[in-house]
DNA sequence: TCAAAAGTGTTGTCCGTACACCCATGA
DNA sequence: TCATGGGTGTACGGACAACACTTTTGA
């Protein structure tokens, strides 16, 4: 019993991923006490001993954005002895995709040690705490070699929506252009998307067909897509 | 301080897989102890205070094989709270690849809790302690969603083989039949293998070319390989 | 009538797959 | 000489990439 004392402590991160301002961006909080105090870090916590790990990260997800009901994936664990400057701490790193404007950011908390909440873009990221900067580098891999493969833009896009718009999600995730014609091509032919009748007026210009994904997509898409 | 005696346990876990026998096997460890007695299970143990997860596991493996420098891919992690019937459990999976020639088991250490050691096929497993059928599997789809995309076989091959030999051991990962002519010309593609001026006079028949995997691949293997 | 974004097809290349016969050797 | 496994090439189809012009609307 004793030699419980000297187990490990477990947490899960959380690294929570938008399409924001035409750039992939992070939710990072900024610490307010040390270690790593002003630093910046992904939000994490420690799984409690009779919650799954899946729910734990559920649960900081709420916690920190007050989202639900999203889909998350399990990335890696990171267990570097010295990751932690105190104590031993093992992570278990989860990587989700939410719409931005779905969020309100939980800046009612900043004060327990946390100074500020907000977004970040990937490619300009603060001086990050612990081993952070690797498991955001984890997470953007993974989601490159995910999103080619599985159609996981859902879950950064409204309900209805316009194929440019699905299009630049895609290039924003993916950092770079891809052709209009080859993309619709592509797109249409996985028979995920409704086109709609209605179209988008947004735009001062050429309204744009507005398209869902359709029901066949949305009821398979827990078992067809790990994203 | 007092929680920390409520922090959980933390394991690694290590799929041990190799083809032998023309079949796709695993070792696992017979229990000879409560709970789970006469159940097997996948080789683990504990994580050390200050010892990495990689590292853990490759002494998990040394452990019960004797084998070392053998590349550990990690898996999962592991955390239901019900998947331990005791404590509350967490493990790192992984899983490694390893020719069953150059191995002996551990047989010797058979006693402390331990009934038997041995290679059972993954294809007819016998009756598995806690979650490690559902572990075992998530490590066969590993190796099946890698073996197309990276040369990985090289773990599970002597330095010289035939082509056919490779073929074959293809064949028992992917547990399907390939085509001679298409499997000789990817395979040849890639620029990884050396043809040797020696030929195998194993088979009693027309003598076979040799091959090994060259200089550049064994250099680079680690950066380009997951498994 | 102009500016801006929407929408639309064809072609070449590469990769994977299907498929059948001759060769070298030992018994 | 025959049985056995070793070794080789071609033809088709599908996926992806490159590429430019017309349409619709609001200002």
């Amino acid at each position: 019993m004793y030699q419980e004392t000297k187990t490990h402590e477990v947490t899960v991160d959380v690294v929570i991923l938008t399409v924001r301002n035409k750039k992939l961006q992070v939710l990072l909080i900024q610490r307010g006490q040390e270690p790593f105090m002003d630093k910046w870090a992904i939000p994490g916590g420690f799984i409690r001993l009779s919650e799954d790990l899946d729910a734990a990260a559920e649960r900081v997800l709420e916690e920190k954005t007050h989202v639900k009901n999203v889909h998350l994936s399990q990335l890696h664990t990171f267990g570097n002895p010295t990751r932690y400057p105190k104590s031993r701490v093992i992570t278990v790193a989860y990587c989700a995709l939410i719409r931005s404007d779905e969020l309100e950011l939980a800046s009612a908390e900043t004060g327990m040690g946390i100074k500020d909440i907000k977004w970040h873009s990937v490619y300009n990221l603060p001086p990050l705490a612990y081993d952070h900067k690797e498991i955001i580098s984890h997470a953007i891999t993974y989601l490159r070699e995910n999103v080619e493969q599985k159609p996981v833009a859902f879950q950064l896009l409204p309900k209805k929506f316009t194929l440019t718009q699905l299009q630049k999600t895609y290039e924003m995730i993916l950092n770079k252009e891809l052709d209009k014609r080859n993309f619709r091509k592509k797109i249409l032919s996985y028979i995920i998307l409704t086109e709609l009748t209605e179209v988008s007026k947004e735009g001062s210009k050429r309204p744009a067909r507005l398209y869902s994904f359709n029901k066949f997509f949305l009821d398979n898409r827990q078992s067809k897509t790990n994203l």
